[in-house]
DNA sequence: GCTTGGCACTCCCGAGTTTCGAGTGCCAGT
DNA sequence: ACTGGCACTCGAAACTCGGGAGTGCCAAGC
């Protein structure tokens, strides 16, 4: 059905349209790549993949741009992601190294990747849930108010109020905290839930409310979801969408805002060696039929902490990007892993 | 120079050129507004206001648009804030009331302002230096590597790595801490810094080294300016600016990511019942040349803790933009004093 | 049978032209 | 001092129109 010089013509259309943004035509084509046939030929290969639904016209009498099938396929069979040049992996880390906290971190590599990408750029922060706690610190503010503070392993720092239902007996406070640590640290927070239970059992009855709203609200920090939180960087490069602003732009600077559509974009965590590419209607959210999203995860080779990747427009530059996100997501990896 | 009549006139410039976004003539003028003349008078007058600054002509035959000055002039003397209604009373207290703790506040403060004003909205996070040490902890993570964590009153957690000279004694870090605590708790951040080298004194010679990295850590945690947090939400919004988007939306954008530039945009902060109101070319940044801000303190009603506010077009609807950047943070004044 | 040159056809794009009307400035009259 | 009248300006929108890039199809050629 489709030989290999109608996917070299695929090709060609793909990475012609992304240089240009300009619908492309057989004469262009022949003269710019050197296809060893005549435009005629060309067209009949064109008129084939425009039949399979890889492109399609504007209008009749105009080039061709590829449609997100077409796009698919040449993310999938026609290319390969591209390495960096030495130069760049060499801006990667020196541009990492020298972060002095987790926040540091992730808004430096926010900043990197839309920096190098030149599309805009979104980074989860590690997920609570695998990682283990380091330390757990209960801070008394007021008499009836507690303020908690969890440390975890990759170095985020979760805070919460708890309100308590008596007055708080300071040295409940500094017996309960010293308990919860030696229980817990170390625990992976998954496993952690169940090791809380039993610290709760270990203290009197009438010291039971204090303890137990303590213990709920502890819970609550290491499991919801809700909590995930996501930096965002370049969302200046949404200039480069080209016009039809209302069209294009609005729908992604809204996605943006909203971190619930943005963790469902970027999508599960794979581990740095896959990429996750969302092309056009692909994604998980309507409005960004002209935008690609380009994902990966980060963490230890075998297991993913969280997820990066960037946001675009459809006709990106998929070898470069994906090569970029993937180059990202391992020098992270890597910086996490010392710290 | 300036009758009342020609100053009604500027007005209603302002007014109709905000409503609409076009040129407004004499004729529109005097349809719209019930002002008591003929368009021939107003057409004197606005002759007049053009001489002294305060309109432009587009080009030669089409309607007037105001001038930053022309803003100015209807901001300080032709307009009186707009308080809100009911409703949105309301609408703003329901929606802070039930925030868990500090970022949440200000997630929530920057997303009601946004949703509000549907301009793009900036929080500052309540300033380190004027809030007072709640509670300093210190955790090993490795042997040789510490974290700090410092609580204030306001709410929020700084958090910071320190790399030990040594090996790091357990037994001494529980004694820098306590000492720390008693020392420093209650203290302002600003006057911290004397009570931070007196505790230095009171250790050994041998452990001076470790004591030291951590007190002059703490003190640059104490002091940074740069370190200073910034929320911004509503980007979305920036698609109402009109278009030439290149030229005015672009660098609002990039704007936003440096959030050294917001700062200097929100300016110093003020009380809640001052509003600060910067037009077009009185921001200190170049390109926001199409931009105001409109900002305000919030915190106790004597002294701000920080600094809030909005970016948007210069042809806004300044009074009630203004009513509501100064009803929300006198609301979220309210929140923080309340917790 | 695939490839190719030729050819008629389509139709978007940009330049040039025209018209239209909102808006202006000025002046004379009240 | 205000107003109605009037000639003038000039951008926006509508329209026209040729050029050219691109296409599909067909018949000839390797």
């Amino acid at each position: 059905m489709l030989d290999e010089r109608k996917l070299d013509v695929l090709r060609a259309i793909v990475e012609d349209y992304v240089a240009t943004h300009e619908p492309v035509g057989s004469k262009t084509l022949v003269d710019r790549h050197n296809l060893g046939v005549s435009p005629a030929t060309v067209r009949n290969d064109m008129a084939a993949l425009e039949e399979e639904g890889y492109i399609t016209q504007p209008h009749t009498s105009a080039g061709r741009i590829p449609t997100d099938a077409g796009y698919r396929l040449f993310v999938d069979k026609l290319s390969t992601v591209k390495a960096l040049s030495p130069a760049e992996k060499r801006a990667i880390s020196s541009f990492l190294v020298g972060a002095v906290d987790l926040d540091d971190v992730v808004r430096r590599t926010v900043r990197l990747l839309a920096q190098i990408t030149r599309q805009v750029a979104i980074v989860q922060y590690p997920t609570l849930s695998r990682s283990s706690v380091r330390h757990i610190e209960v801070v008394t503010m007021t008499p009836r108010r507690l303020l908690l503070v969890l440390i975890t392993s990759t170095g985020r720092v979760e805070q919460r109020i708890v309100e308590a239902p008596d007055d708080v007996d300071e040295q409940l406070i500094v017996d309960l905290r010293t308990r919860l640590n030696s229980a817990l640290t170390g625990q992976r927070l998954a496993d952690a839930a169940t090791s809380l239970e039993s610290v709760t059992e270990t203290f009197a009855p009438a010291d039971r409310p204090l303890v137990t709203a303590i213990v709920t609200s502890l819970l609550e920090t290491f499991t919801v979801e809700g909590e995930q939180r996501i930096a965002v960087g370049g969302a200046a490069n949404l200039t480069r969408y080209g016009d039809d602003f209302e069209r294009n732009v609005k729908p992604v600077l809204e996605a943006l805002e909203e971190h619930v559509i943005l963790l469902k974009l970027l999508g599960e965590a794979t581990n740095p060696q896959t990429l996750t590419v969302r092309i056009g209607h692909e994604n998980p959210y309507e409005g960004l039929a002209t935008t690609s999203v380009v994902a990966t995860g980060y963490g230890s080779k075998s297991e993913a902490l969280a997820t990066l990747g960037i946001v675009g427009p459809t006709h990106m530059d998929y070898p470069s990007t994906m090569g970029a996100v993937r180059a990202v997501a391992r020098y992270v990896s890597q910086i996490l892993a010392d710290s």
